[in-house]
RNA sequence: GGAGGGGUAGCGAAGUGGCUAAACGCGGCGGACUGUAAAUCCGCUCCUUAGGGUUCGGCGGUUCGAAUCCGUCCCCCUCCA
């Protein structure tokens, strides 16, 4: 390496720092920092772009703010001109996933893997450039091994280090089952890294073991390893959870301006400034004062929400949608006065009904007892008031509002 | 191969013949207070034609009556070898 850093000029030493600067800001991990320098001097020094790569689960393709973390590290690098390789895991998606977790997961089918990885692909449109990614599967060459290619595979790596891996270890202490084909897993995410010869593979932090695994396996075939890096997780709007679509605590990139400003708003205070870190483009002197001004009480915690709210809907809309987020923010939910745009509903039903059922043909609720229960709660309003008796009969006339708690609400709208 | 433990609502977990549509906790939802934050407080949390109906891994049986007893099947876990 020292070797190589002497060739440089003094303009590519510099060229050097610059990226190192970009990369290394805001990743939780990089495993090593002295190889990945030595990775973009080298690809300087050649003038050869590297290959970074990024795992894809083929059946989340729902992209929310959480993936973000990644994918801005991601446009860095294309950025400075490195190539990003997209693996879609369509292999490891058809086994069905471990994870300790319940129920083995859905096996999907080639349709849904190729229709999630062009919703991957038009949702990432957003954040980088598509024209210049490439795209991988790895059941290319998964689902070309045989049993002998898949026993020296495994021939490679130890019961010992496989353990190592914190969900494991942690399994076998509860006395929890582990599946031998889990084992495989790591394996397999490994043998992508020696197809692909990437130079970086990115991911979260829960990503750790299986990276590591990638350096492993390209080592055992002779290739140069690959440098870990690895993303702080986002937690969702729950505040403890890592943000997932499973857990619908998540803000969607394709979500309308105001549900995102909403939820974004709904985030618990604490975790306001690593939003800002992670997934705002605001740059770290900017959020230190913004973090001084909140202690010093200059700043209302609210408002410093509202600008991380503000700039969020700025990112994925621009800056139109964003102001117009936050003025039906403000008047909705801050003056209590209901919104010009309330979603309307076309009605060709019966004229005259109970509320109960008027309910339930609007889809918000799935059995009349939770819309009873609702209005027993007095969470139902119709025109501004509040229904106090379940058993209310009412005429559908044009306009009318229903809203349910705060947030939902249907305007309905007779079908001529 | 041997021994043992277990499957109850979204989850965790009580209940071991009627008082159990099933304690309690978590989660979720609504309301109050707020800043759609946190904390706190109140209520709700199987379905319903409001009479009832269908629930405690599946099926069958005993009983006036079963989550609870018996038979059988399925599934899961632990320990020993």
């Amino acid at each position: 390496m020292k070797a190589m850093v002497s060739k440089l000029t003094q303009e590519q030493l510099a060229e050097v720092k610059r990226q190192m600067n970009i990369y290394t800001q805001g990743t939780a991990d990089i495993i090593p920092t002295e190889e990945l320098e030595m990775k973009v001097a080298k690809s300087i020094l050649e003038n050869q772009p590297l290959k970074i790569k990024l795992g894809l689960d083929p059946s989340a393709p729902d992209v929310h703010l959480g993936h973000s973390v990644v994918l801005n590290k991601l446009k860095q690098f294309q950025d400075n001109g490195h190539i990003i390789q997209l693996l879609i895991g369509d292999f490891t998606g058809k086994i069905g996933d471990p994870t300790g977790k319940s129920a083995a997961r859905k096996q999907l089918t080639d349709e849904e893997v190729k229709h999630n990885a062009k919703t991957y692909f038009e949702q990432f449109g957003k954040i980088m450039d598509m024209e210049k990614v490439e795209l991988h599967f790895n059941s290319k060459w998964l689902s070309k091994l045989n049993f002998e290619d898949v026993i020296n595979l495994a021939g490679k790596i130890t019961v010992a280090r496989l353990m190592e891996r914190d969900d494991f270890e942690e399994r076998i202490a509860l006395g929890k089952p582990i599946s031998l084909h889990e084992f495989f897993y790591p394996l397999m995410q490994g043998y992508d890294s020696v197809k692909l010869q990437c130079d970086i593979e990115l991911g979260g932090t829960d990503q750790h073991f299986n990276i590591l695994m990638g350096r492993h396996f390209q080592e055992k075939f002779g290739l140069e390893k690959q440098v870990a890096m690895l993303m702080p997780l986002l937690e969702g709007l729950d505040g403890v959870e890592k943000m997932s679509k499973s857990k619908k605590n998540y803000i969607g990139i394709d979500e309308k301006p105001e549900e995102m400003y909403g939820k974004a708003m709904s985030i618990p205070d604490e975790l306001m400034i690593k939003y800002f870190e992670l997934i705002t483009d605001f740059s770290p002197e900017e959020i230190a004062s913004i973090k001084t001004d909140i202690t010093s009480g200059s700043l209302h915690p609210r408002d410093a929400k509202m600008l991380l709210s503000k700039t969020i809907v700025r990112m994925y809309h621009g800056e139109e949608e964003a102001e117009k987020a936050e003025n039906h923010f403000v008047s909705v939910f801050q003056k209590g006065i209901l919104p010009d745009e309330i979603p309307e509903k076309e009605w060709s039903g019966d004229r005259k009904l109970s509320i109960v059922d008027l309910l339930l043909e609007l889809q918000f609720f799935p059995s009349k007892s939770e819309a009873r229960r609702m209005i027993g709660n007095r969470g139902v309003k119709v025109n501004g008031e509040t229904v106090e008796d379940s058993g209310m009969q009412l005429e559908i006339i044009e306009g009318l509002i229903v809203q349910v708690g705060k947030r939902k609400m249907v305007k309905v709208k007779l079908k001529k």
